[in-house]
DNA sequence: TTTAAAATGATAGTATTACTATTATGTTTG
DNA sequence: CAAACATAATAGTAATACTATCATTTTAAA
């Protein structure tokens, strides 16, 4: 499994880059230092010039591969999800009961971290915390439908695709699968912000996990009731 | 109803603004304008100058109410929460039965608009619009615990305690009251956002509302099961 | 009504951000 | 070995995100 996901290269949405950082090693250095530099300073304080003091190149070689932050947000998040439909995949094919399949596919998405299966040069787990605070910034914009249009939520939308379907096997007659699917996603993943930042609204701790919470809500919702 | 909640002015927390916008017409027309302003052309694009020039006044003069514009996102939040939290507080009042109350509470946070109400100078959908795009974004910064510390999320805390302590009351078994409670209000932006920008991955759409969703939700995780 | 205080307006200035353009230098590959 | 390509270095621009200063207008207190 592991050696299985180390091999898989993310196909990211034309557009997203304007050269592939996969191509080069300054672009996988890019990529690599990215995502350490934003998970350290923070998205909004980000900036492709700090980026190339970090790796000793220049502002505009960066400009090269990506038009500017929000496009490296998009590409990171698409690898992010890439990787998580991958694990969906893998983890739930044997899997030959309905029920099993949903509780896995949850588990997956909601789970703290998964260390268990690393890439060659992005820590995955310095990648989730990015997504956690970073990832809705890619759709909370103006330009939104554009960039649906073009395609560069696709991944993250085949990912919740992919969860509705189970929701459906499991249970044809609920009314909201596409919505508790994204719930589930999204919320997960706010709360596990929360139970870092703003735990008085959470009932997530060291203890209990934000997937104890949502495997529990499948339960009740889609399992008990089907 | 109406007029009583017109003439209800908003606790902000100290900190929030230099200089309380509520104090002077140039204030008002601010916040009026500001929020106007960000719902046109988007938090990110948003700045003192375009605003200064849009109300015919200088770029310093809105620096003497508001730090910055991360600030004045702040201040419009607590603004919408507490207006929020005084609706929650009004509608559910003269409800004896906790079920109802938590329905009510629901319904309120998670339905479509509420221009039923409405205060004498801020336009409360547009200002929806924006918690719906633009407040996630209030606290998904490096700087979140700072300013948690210092009381700026206190009020919208307090919708979620109040929604909270609902849903102990009527099931004081279930396990997660304050994340259920989180879920539903910032997963309802959630989904009213997907309902504008991303529709095939919620089923909310001009007939289902994200309302309907949670209120089934809620029935499914709280009432049935107690 | 005067006068002092407070609020606003106008102007200027700085550092940083978010880029684009150009040219030089190094490095592959056919 | 040369052409093609990638990267480095430098420079430059417009916008952003402010801060500071000082003049003018408004308001409120004596």
């Amino acid at each position: 499994m592991k050696t299985l996901l180390q091999n898989i290269r993310p196909e990211i949405q034309e557009g997203i880059f304007l050269k592939n950082p996969e191509s080069s090693a300054l672009g996988k250095s890019i990529v690599k230092e990215g995502v350490l530099l934003i998970d350290e300073i923070g998205f909004e304080s980000f900036t492709f010039k700090k980026l190339g003091e970090r790796i000793q190149t220049n502002e505009s070689s960066v400009y090269r591969y990506f038009e500017n932050k929000h496009k490296f947000l998009l590409y990171i998040s698409s690898w992010y999800w890439s990787w998580m439909e991958c694990r969906l995949v893998f983890e739930t094919a044997n899997l030959v009961d309905a029920n099993d399949q949903l509780m896995k596919a949850v588990l997956l998405v909601t789970e703290d971290t998964a260390d268990d299966i690393s890439s060659d040069y992005i820590d995955e787990s310095v990648l989730k915390r990015i997504i956690i605070s970073d990832f809705t910034k890619t759709f909370l914009t103006k330009e939104v439908d554009d960039e649906n249009r073009e395609g560069f939520f696709k991944i993250y939308k085949r990912v919740i695709y992919r969860i509705a379907a189970i929701i459906k096997e499991v249970n044809p007659a609920y009314a909201y699968p596409e919505s508790l699917a994204s719930n589930i996603v999204e919320g997960s993943m706010h709360q596990h912000f929360l139970k870092q930042h703003l735990k008085t609204i959470t009932n997530c701790n060291e203890s209990v996990s934000p997937a104890d919470f949502y495997l529990n809500m499948v339960n009740s919702i889609v399992i008990k009731s089907s």
